[in-house]
DNA sequence: TTTTAAGGAATGTTGTTACATTTAATGTAA
DNA sequence: TTACATTAAATGTAACAACATTCCTTAAAA
């Protein structure tokens, strides 16, 4: 079932403007996916995304700017996530020594041990959604890079 | 530049989970392109959204339930969604006569005209990002089918 | 019938996002 | 040094989303 018979649109003024609909309704699809999972941890997905940039980073700090630039959804309030994050003991927050406007954020041991623990169901709910081969997944990284440029 | 270099992530588990992140970011990048759009006519993404299923329908009417089946992000709330589209009065709401519970919902004059106006600027904004040969653009289509199946 | 269940939409509550503004620290030019 | 601009992050506020609950209507069962 392809993406006109999904959201019930027979038609679409060209195929590019169907391809950025499909974009955006697997994107919901995935997200939709995704979102019982980090539930299931008490996270959300903008707090699992920081989360991530951070284990990247480690044991370097990253300052809330850094965050703000690798944040797959630039939109959102960066502090705010770290407030929730630093709650939960996730991350620490410190100020930066060499320039105190700046904060250095860092994922605590509990983070790096949440992450680990997410990491399998991640990979199990990966593969089991799997249905691309690997030549296909690459195709798909290409063409989503060529749209972007 | 591939979506590695734009987050800075230069490892990803396999070429699958690459594909996952780049559709998010990629989606993440549309909307900021188009939100700018959305907004120079008053109207957020899900109140434009929809708006065009209600075109697609019209002149029949769309049940909220036929609205909330058909939306591309199924979380938000269309009841209040369609509040906000009536108060700019470019949909009519009112009580369906055979079932009582049910409410139909119809675009406006003024809501059809709205969007005509926007179907200029709309598809000036896809030829001015569209890099994809038909083709490509097809393929791109094929595949997302595929990665929802 | 009367009761009970299920459906369609609206509403209340809580948390989050978007955006503007503020606070504080640093850099720079007169 | 003082003044002014710039940067980094935090905060205030209004709108929005997520989710549960409620209200009313229809359907189905006892």
């Amino acid at each position: 079932m392809g993406i006109a018979e999904e959201i019930k649109q027979q038609k679409f003024k060209s195929e590019f403007s169907k391809a950025i609909v499909n974009i955006i309704y697997t994107n919901s699809w995935l997200n939709q996916e995704n979102l019982q999972l980090f539930k299931s941890y008490g996270l959300t997905t903008p707090q699992f995304n920081i989360l991530r940039i951070l284990r990247g980073q480690h044991p370097k700090p990253a300052t809330v700017n850094l965050l703000i630039d690798r944040m797959l959804d630039k939109s959102s309030n960066a502090s705010r996530i770290i407030d929730k994050l630093e709650q939960k003991e996730l991350v620490i927050r410190r100020q930066c020594s060499n320039d105190r406007r700046a904060v250095d954020v860092l994922i605590s041991n509990k983070g790096l041990e949440l992450l680990e623990e997410m990491d399998e169901k991640m990979s199990d709910w990966e593969s089991s959604i799997n249905t691309l081969t690997e030549q296909e997944a690459q195709t798909l990284n290409g063409l989503l890079d060529k749209l972007r440029s």
